[in-house]
DNA sequence: GAAATAATAAGACGGAATGACTGAGATGTC
DNA sequence: GACATCTCAGTCATTCCGTCTTATTATTTC
């Protein structure tokens, strides 16, 4: 039973969240936000993590005199990778099951309830685009 | 950056698969279900994978002659245990965005439109369980 | 009830994953 | 040209996790 190993590391997470919050930097300036007494050991670290995202495509590096790393990935990219492997190894990929634990366990606030039943009805494709601008500006 | 071993592995999984559908076993059955040409060797790695789910709770053993294995967790725990892991790491413990996500970017068949549309209702605590009760019967 | 068969128990193994590190060279900067 | 900084290319150590071995204790079968 090969063992699948994970999409995207914790540690490589961290990498990716200051990316997320600051934008696109050089290995030092994320250096020091996951390591700020970080010497040459810990900005080795970076630079190795930052080398595995690349070859995940997760990150984009141009090339200069100092190299700038920038995101190719964002939060909501990831949050749709896990829950596609959730659905696909417990549910036999189907999204159903997931959607209906989030109402029903995790229960919703009233924001949640209101915004829930505007999506339904903006994503219902059986409208046309013209009814749902109408709707809007209603 | 300490790293997070799975809840459970993909090995531990399988088993859990089979308890789910089969129901309470010993190990042999279990091993039979997951290597149809099991011999001694399979066996105990089956074994060692339920010792390493009961040390989580995730089995229970009946002692006995032979021992009789039974799930004590379901399909939907561990789907709430990795949304939950989701939205810790990647929503600040938020569950609205991975609602959206499924809305949005996965889509909704119709089914699942009117279920939605019903657990909406149902789960609205603003309605009394009598009222509740009063929209069933309508 | 002895031989054969099967189950339990305890530990060891090995490859891969992952966070972390070192050292040599390139590139700038004053 | 000295100094700091960056890049590059490895290496390392630990843990994880799927797997297997061996020994001991039941259980069956004739």
């Amino acid at each position: 039973m090969a063992r699948t190993p994970q999409d995207i590391t914790d540690a490589e997470l961290a990498v990716l969240q200051v990316l997320w919050d600051k934008g696109p930097l050089p290995i030092r300036r994320i250096t020091d936000q996951l390591y700020p007494e970080g010497k040459t050991a810990q900005y080795a670290t970076v630079q190795k993590l930052l080398e595995r995202l690349e070859s995940k495509a997760c990150v984009s590096r141009e090339r200069g005199g100092v190299n700038i790393y920038a995101a190719m990935i964002d939060r909501d990219d990831l949050v749709g990778r896990r829950l596609q492997a959730v659905a696909e190894k417990l549910c036999g990929g189907s999204w159903t099951p997931l959607l209906t634990h989030l109402v029903q366990v995790r229960g919703l606030s009233e924001k949640d309830r209101q915004a829930l039943r505007r999506m339904i009805d903006d994503f219902d494709p059986r409208k046309t685009k013209k009814e749902r601008r109408g709707k809007e500006q209603s």
